[in-house]
RNA sequence: CGGGGCGUAGCGCAGUCUGGUAGCGCGCUUCGUUCGGGACGAAGAGGCCGUGGGUUCGAAUCCCGCCGCCCCGACCA
């Protein structure tokens, strides 16, 4: 067994964003499709994206969200009611302008061509994000304080004409799901964007094994038409950023560009103050990136489309079937057994194929805990058992019976180690600095991961701080957010200005 | 939208300069030997060489148009 062989080729080192496309592949997650920019999710790659969102769609419900489902085409003119909004997205919308097509036959080759015909009056653009849509609902809805808080979430597919895609992380056409409320009160809706951003800070770090830094973009990286913008930051294995997650106060932006208002307790008309939220399949990208080595994809636990997989080993016909069976029982009192507050998902893997096979494929799938049975073990009443965050030759025989006992707990001891380890990652890749010459100095390395400075700077200074290094303000992280210890806290001079300042931003390079 | 590269079997590629009508590796199918392990042997299936036109006795190969994809840049709530 040669020792530098690796599953995946190139390594992360080698050559890191053609090994994210290569542990995709050799995962079996998603592929390119003929649309352009658009990528076909396949089910080991979609069944992560169901469990992401029946967990996430549980703490929208828990937290008093409802969901419903807006149309896919939005009339051309309810993007022109706010013209930040608008503009914002302007450059990267589909536009739908025909609803028919008629068949011309070639009359010298013969072929028929599909043209276009029956063109719309108003043209119709495909849902870059629905806020207009779904405000010009919210306007017919709400007419009384009564009706308040308003809480709705939808599950959709979104498009945006990106000009250069990556599978997950960039497609034209997403999955995501976001959330529209609307308030009485600026306080009401800014508890409410601030809940979110916790509930998405929460799933990454429990769900996701991915620790983040909350925080809020500044004016510049703010979503078109919010008044407020709180993001989670996470770090994958290249130190760039990667934007998990977004909360947005709109403030009364789109209420009075779109009349949602209401009679208030006083018995005035009043603006609602609106929100909205969304995470989308980006999510299972920043999992690759985050967990994954040079042998293929590391699945966290919790969304782990089978979080054990049973390789039956029989060497020898006449054992084969009680082999066979043994795995089937196991797997079936697996099944009963509880994980995070559902069924632990099993899957035996009977195929006729070289065990040997077997098993890197469940390696480069990211399966958290392989169990292999052979004729030996039933004799023994052992199982043995690897784990998918553990060096590829650690083998453990246990008692079966124990391991039963015991499979709820090592999936959360695996959980924990790629959480720790992702901590550990990110804490070393986040440096501080105090002057403009560390500053610059800081971007000029490969992978500079990220830098903490104080920072009272205009929209114009970091734009071209940021343009200098080809980085941005990724946030300015809240109080509470879970930084490093070693970082510096408190007032200090911004690094540009010298002015003294509370704020502190982290910078980063980002996808 | 600028700059570069590429479209040949499911995947990865050679063949293109120097026209003579297609090959290699992996994968796939069957049989056999193996097998606590990504094994080996034999046989086999699979391609109008992106597309439209032109030159030629003859085009994957030369010429022109078109389409698509990838990389770098610009752009990216």
């Amino acid at each position: 067994m040669s020792a530098e062989k690796t599953a995946i080729s190139p390594t992360r080192a080698q050559d890191f964003p053609e090994w994210y496309q290569q542990v995709i592949k050799a995962a079996d997650l998603a592929e390119n499709s003929e649309t352009r920019g658009c990528m076909v999710i396949k089910p080991w790659g979609y069944g992560i994206w169901e469990l992401i969102q029946q967990q996430l769609d549980r703490r929208f419900k828990a937290t008093g969200h409802q969901n419903a489902y807006f149309p896919l085409l939005i009339p051309l003119s309810y993007l022109e009611k706010e013209a930040e909004h608008a503009e914002g997205f302007a450059t990267e919308c589909a536009v739908v302008t025909h609803h028919r097509l008629e068949a011309h036959k070639d009359p010298v080759t013969g072929k028929t061509k599909m043209i276009p015909a029956g063109e719309l009056a108003e043209p119709y653009v495909i849902r870059p994000t629905s806020e207009t849509i779904i405000g010009a609902a919210f306007a017919r809805w709400i007419e009384s304080y009564r009706d308040l808080p308003l809480l709705i979430n939808q599950w959709a597919n979104v498009m945006r004409w990106e000009m250069r895609p990556r599978l997950f992380l960039r497609t034209a056409e997403f999955l995501w799901q976001e959330g529209h409320t609307a308030h009485e009160t600026r306080e009401e809706a800014l508890e409410e964007t601030r809940m979110i951003h916790v509930q998405y800070e929460e799933f990454l770090r429990d769900h996701l094994a991915i620790p983040v830094i909350a925080g809020e973009k500044t004016e510049n990286e703010r979503f078109p038409g919010a008044d407020m913008t709180l993001t989670v930051e996470a770090m994958v294995q290249d130190r760039k950023a990667i934007q998990a997650g977004t909360s947005h106060y709109l403030g009364q932006n789109f209420s009075k560009a779109q009349n949602i208002s209401f009679a208030g307790r006083d018995g005035t008309v009043q603006h609602a103050h609106t929100t909205s939220w969304g995470v989308s399949t980006r999510l299972i990208g920043t999992l690759i990136m985050a967990h994954s080595d040079d042998d293929g994809l590391i699945l966290p636990p919790r969304v782990a489309t089978q979080q054990i997989v049973i390789i039956p080993i029989t060497p020898k016909e006449d054992s084969r079937q009680a082999v066979l069976d043994a795995c089937q029982a196991l797997a079936s009192t697996l099944r009963n057994q509880t994980y995070a507050g559902d069924p632990i998902r099993v899957h035996v893997d009977a195929r006729d194929l070289g065990g040997g096979v077997k098993k890197w494929e469940w390696i480069k799938k990211g399966v958290p805990i392989r169990i292999e049975i052979g004729p030996r073990d039933i004799e023994t009443r052992k199982v043995c058992v690897q784990r998918r965050d553990q060096a590829l030759a650690a083998k453990e025989f246990c008692d079966k019976e124990d391991f039963i006992q015991r499979a709820s707990d090592l999936l959360d001891e695996i959980h924990r180690s790629l959480l720790d380890k992702a901590i550990a990652f990110r804490d070393a890749s986040i440096a501080a600095c105090e002057s403009l010459d560390d500053f610059h100095a800081h971007w000029s390395s490969e992978n500079p991961g990220w830098l903490y400075t104080p920072w009272a700077g205009s929209p114009e200074q970091e734009e071209a701080l940021s343009k200098q290094h080809k980085i941005t303000i990724r946030c300015l992280p809240i109080p509470t957010a879970d930084l490093p210890g070693a970082l510096p806290t408190g007032p200090g001079n911004c690094i540009l200005t010298g002015a003294a300042t509370e704020v502190r931003a982290l910078w980063g390079r980002s996808y």
